[in-house]
DNA sequence: CCACTGTGTATCAACACAGGTACATAGCAG
DNA sequence: CTGCTATGTACCTGTGTTGATACACAGTGG
């Protein structure tokens, strides 16, 4: 997951990957809604193969690149449970207030 | 949302938000909390801060951090969008097989 | 085999970034 | 003001990343 956060990083590679989010792509057609050149975009597909984000068949010479959502999934799980967590917290902040505060323990 | 993404790709400063998703936290606990030296840790609650995955309040010398999970929220949204489309992408491409493949319409 | 298409890799330069050390700033206590 | 605590900033350095150019490799078609 810390590979696909570091991925997901990257403007180019969200392009790329949004691009993919509607349907395979092969690197010269990922290649074309990007300012830089294949060789880049090529280097920016190795960084999104190796954190699982996209994989690759191949089709005649033609490299057929498709999402992988799993990391991305796994990192959405992070999230919520990370927003989920800070929201409990404060939900106890707010019982704690509702309470009065009427007991004072030092948490320190 | 771009920042947030960005300050998210850095192991330390995942480690500092995972903390402040607990409770709010001084800068010197944070720096307790790391392998690196206090003034490296002020630099990555800047990035937060810029990112606004942070805020802080002063009491006393002492500056509180505490977590702003809008960001967060924000590429929780974008995340779950993306993979949404993903999804229906895919279901759409299910109805097609379900439907046995019976219309053959050149796609390309 | 050859020419051609499509892609990945090697190598180098420019830039960004993380971390450390030294220093400045801000507030409390006297 | 001075001394101490807590924190941020300036500056330098080592490392990683991005992008370009040149090249190598895989597959198609003859």
């Amino acid at each position: 997951m810390e590979a696909a956060l570091r991925a997901l990083a990257d403007d180019s590679r969200r392009t790329m990957l949004e691009a993919l989010a509607e349907g395979p792509a092969t690197a010269g057609e990922l290649a074309a809604l990007l300012p830089i050149a294949r060789p880049g975009v090529s280097r920016h597909l190795r960084v999104l193969r190796e954190a699982g984000l996209v994989e690759v068949r191949q089709e005649a010479q033609r490299r057929i690149y498709s999402l992988r959502p799993e990391p991305l999934a796994e990192v959405n799980d992070w999230l919520t449970h990370y927003l989920a967590s800070w929201d409990q917290r404060l939900d106890a902040l707010h019982t704690e207030i509702a309470r009065g505060k009427r007991e004072r323990r030092s948490t320190g």
